[in-house]
RNA sequence: UGCUCCGUAGCUCAAUCGGCAGAGCACUGGUUUCUGGUACCAGGGGCUGAAGGUUCGAAUCCUUCCGGAGCAGCCA
């Protein structure tokens, strides 16, 4: 069977990363028979949050990318729910519609529950094959048995019961014959194996409890370790994309799927592969934590604005849309880190900019009296001079739509935008200064109004009439431009401001308890705000959406979903959608604006900045230090054979103690090495070779058995090693030669003459190929010309790949040179 | 301390086979602007964790060291 053919080429937006790649290769290769199925695999015990969100986007993005490329895709949700406590419906409904709300339609939704027969089935494959049996060890037991990190565990004396034994207590364990903790199941690895994970671990476990969806059917489950890599077989999963912490598992994922499998599905079976999950700073993403700051109480639910949840980031207001972008875009690899929490900011502003029409809401009122009201616009006192405002800044193109905005005489400033005493740089308002209502006419302030205390309580104004356009005749143009309402024509306002969580970047990073460094300004109230009265109308005209699903809170949140405003120099809001009703509107804050006045900014300032940048300095200038304080004698760890070795080796040899310790740690490679010395009687040269290219060829674990698998002698190897160090081919295509021998075995003098890889130093050949090359790449050799020297690298490169690097370094650099100055 | 993984700009990531160290965000400045928003332009920022080695040439290959994370649940 041949593979579909696949566009190579990837979506645009799509950002390349290594799970890609593998990807591409397996599909090139035709691994899977050119499919691609992944799956979000959640245990039903808890709500999502922003880093399932990572994992959602990467395993449904990927399915849907390569789709549109040609492959066969398939993206499932699996409840992995194969620990019956803490599990249940309520869990698993709200995560499913957390996905849809995502934008993503699973191509079908699976229970791991579902498939308990068949991991028991398994189970008793391994049992009868004698790779798994019941031990009956006490909890503790095992735990002490198991060793530690560096001593091996203890066999437990019940390991080798006898596969009819096993199958008998086995089938008693699920007939509920025992009680909880009386048996287990478990795998017959390898007790004293270096990874913990390998040491026997357990495939089942007794519980006799209910499970949400089995009932009382089951009183024995399986461990994840068992239940997910078959999970991710029977659903014929390609790519099973997990966090990193699970790396270790990965080798018992391998193991269990190649003991299990019947040997015809082990070739397109699938593969675990990690990549890091997503942290933000200043917040908390583990569910423990999550857990705790709900239940002291100290926000208000699963669901709070503050919260990294999805649930917290919807009714906040974050469209999903900006969420799904984020995550392409902190990108996936094998690194952990910790992404600043900015980028997220950026990324919802960057999706709302050109989606959220503009309206004017004052959050923190001043009250402005136009003393020339009904001069300047012919009305009486208490009436309104409409303006048309737009909803839409003149650069956001494609979008249109004004609505009138009552203008009155007195009206509501943002109590920030005046100070009676005004800061250097600051242009709003100020006493006898003018500015632009956005919208509208501009202002002068007049004069000021205080109580008792000194504060001020209102302000005078003028405006000028002939500004009603937004446009002096005179052109003036005054610096500030703020925003406003009407005193009398708005709608009160409560407004929610959310801001981070915790005030230090990892807050749970340290011993202490993380909640000591909570932000109490992380939730503002500002609940005399006010707002111009179109948005009211808007929301009410707001038709309903067919697909909103009625009586939970998203269903709601959903009917509002379609209304984000962005009320101008604040940030973007939208009504939240529990609390907010036409009577009392209650509107959150999705995200501020930037601003680069206020000092308060979510980036980093420029000394920050640098004081971080000298900080990484110093922390390097310290790793130097103990990296060469660190620095021992090899030989100090040999026993008495490598040190004979290592002394032969290095007196009689005459290697330097570096290369004579590589040599002598690994005897078998040393051996080797004499071997080759026998052809070719060049200490340092067989040694460079042996250290740095055949090394690298072989296992760590077992050298000499890597060594015993090459296709070639020694001698073999000696003589590869005289034809480079002789000159007879170029170090470059000694390199090619080698390879060759690796995969075929075949003689190096044979592969020299086959491929034509002998030594080019004819003078007016190398010449020839560095002016083809010179004419080839003309803007290079210009820039080289003009004192780029290191491009010379580049050229070289260039007529060593022209050559099959054949060239005489020495010779071609020499040609370049001359060639390059003509 | 055993094993596994990871160290490239402040952050997140690129850099075909070993061949010119780049992008986005953040930062600084400028242009545009009826939002201190957006957009556009420019700039600063790097001893590629360190030291040795191989090579004409190393972020990339080899060795050692340093630092960080994970693993000793009958959780996932």
């Amino acid at each position: 069977m041949t593979a579909p053919s696949v566009d190579p080429e990837p979506p645009s937006d799509a950002p390349s990363h290594f799970i890609r790649d593998i990807i591409d290769e397996d599909l090139q290769q035709g691994t899977h028979d050119g499919r691609v199925v992944t799956r979000f695999p959640p245990e039903p015990n808890g709500y999502l949050h922003i880093g399932h969100a990572k994992s959602i986007v990467l395993n449904f993005g990927l399915a849907e990318d390569y789709a549109a490329r040609g492959a066969e895709t398939t993206c499932r949700l699996r409840f992995d729910d194969t620990n019956p406590a803490g599990e249940s419906e309520e869990y698993a409904r709200a995560i499913e519609e957390a996905v849809e709300w995502l934008g993503y339609t699973p191509d079908e939704v699976r229970h791991a529950s579902d498939y308990f027969e068949s991991f028991y089935d398994y189970a008793v494959t391994l049992v009868k094959k004698g790779l798994a049996y019941v031990d009956s060890q006490t909890e503790e037991e095992i735990r002490e048995n198991r060793g530690t990190v560096t001593e091996p565990g203890i066999p437990s004396p019940y390991r080798d019961r006898s596969p009819a034994e096993n199958l008998r207590l086995l089938e008693r364990m699920k007939a509920g014959a025992f009680d909880e903790g009386a048996h287990v199941l478990r795998a017959k690895i390898d007790m004293a194996s270096e990874h913990m994970i390998m040491r026997d671990p357990l495939l089942y476990r007794i519980r006799h409890a209910t499970h949400y969806r089995r009932g009382d059917e089951w009183c024995i489950y399986p461990m994840y370790d068992f239940a997910h890599c078959l999970e991710d077989a029977i659903e014929d999963v390609t790519h099973s994309l997990c966090t990193l912490e699970f790396d270790n598992n990965r080798r018992i994922y391998d193991w269990i799927l190649e003991h299990a499998l019947p040997a015809e599905e082990l070739p397109g079976r699938p593969h675990q592969y990690e990549f890091n999950r997503l942290n933000l700073t200043y917040t908390v993403l583990s569910k423990r934590k999550l857990l705790q700051l709900v239940e002291d109480a100290t926000v208000d639910g699963w669901d709070d604005p503050r919260l990294f949840t999805l649930a917290g980031l919807r009714r906040r207001g974050v469209p999903p849309g900006a969420i799904r972008q984020f995550c392409r875009a902190v990108g996936v690899t094998r690194s952990p880190g910790r992404i600043q929490i900015s980028r997220f900011e950026h990324a919802v502003r960057d999706f709302l900019n050109d989606k959220a029409p503009r309206v004017m809401a004052v959050l923190e009122p001043l009250r402005v009296v136009i003393e020339n009201f009904e001069d300047a616009t012919g009305l009486n006192a208490g009436e309104a001079d409409w303006l048309e405002a737009s909803y839409w800044p003149r650069d956001i193109t494609g979008r249109e739509g004004t609505r009138d905005v009552p203008f009155t005489e007195e009206l509501f400033i943002e109590r920030d935008d005046f100070r009676e005493d005004p800061p250097e740089g600051f242009y709003r308002l100020a006493p006898g200064r003018e500015v632009r209502l956005r919208h509208g006419y501009f202002l002068t302030c007049t004069g000021v109004e205080k109580d008792e205390a000194g504060n001020v309580t209102a302000l005078r104004a003028e405006i000028d009439p002939d500004t009603r356009s937004g446009q002096a005749p005179d052109g003036r143009n005054p610096d500030g431009t703020i925003h406003w309402v009407s005193a009398s024509e708005s709608d009160p306002l409560e407004a929610r401001l959310y801001d981070r969580l915790f005030t230090v970047e990892a807050p749970g990073d340290t011993d202490e308890d993380f909640r000591k460094h909570l932000n109490p300004d992380a939730l503002v109230t500002r609940e005399a705000a006010r707002i111009e009265p179109s948005v009211a109308r808007t929301l009410r005209e707001e038709p309903q959406r067919p697909d909103q699903k009625e009586g939970s809170a998203m269903g709601r949140a959903t009917r509002l979903g379609v209304q984000r405003f962005q009320f101008e120099r604040t940030g973007y809001f939208w009504p939240d959608p529990e609390d907010h009703t036409p009577e009392a509107p209650v509107f959150n804050q999705i995200v501020p604006l930037r601003d680069s006045w206020a000092e308060d900014d979510s980036g980093l300032t420029a000394e920050e900045l640098a004081a971080r940048r000298r900080e990484k300095e110093r922390q390097r200038r310290r790793q130097r230090e103990r990296a060469t304080a660190g620095q021992r004698d090899p030989v100090e760890d040999f026993g008495p054979g490598q040190r004979k070795r290592f002394e032969h080796l290095r007196d009689e040899r005459g290697l330097d103690r570096d290369d004579a310790a590589v040599l002598a740690e690994r005897l078998p490679l040393a051996d080797f090495f004499d071997a080759a010395l026998d052809v070719h009687d060049a200490p340092q040269a067989v040694a460079n070779w042996t250290i740095n290219e055949l090394l690298r060829e072989l296992e760590d674990a077992a050298p000499a058995a890597s060594l015993d698998a090459l296709p070639f002698e020694a001698a073999a190897f000696g003589r590869l090693v005289k034809l480079a160090d002789e000159g007879t081919v170029s170090s470059a295509a000694a390199q090619k030669v080698f390879s060759e021998m690796l995969a075929e075995g075949t003689p190096p003098e044979q592969i020299v003459e086959k491929r034509g890889l002998h030594r080019l130093e004819d003078t007016k050949a190398l010449r020839d190929a560095a002016r083809k090359v010179a004419e080839e790449h003309p803007e290079e050799a210009a820039r080289y010309r003009e004192g780029e020297t290191k491009l010379l690298g580049f050229f070289m490169g260039q007529i060593m790949q022209a050559t099959d690097g054949t060239a005489d370094a020495q010779e071609a650099r020499a040609a370049l040179r001359d060639v390059l100055a003509e």
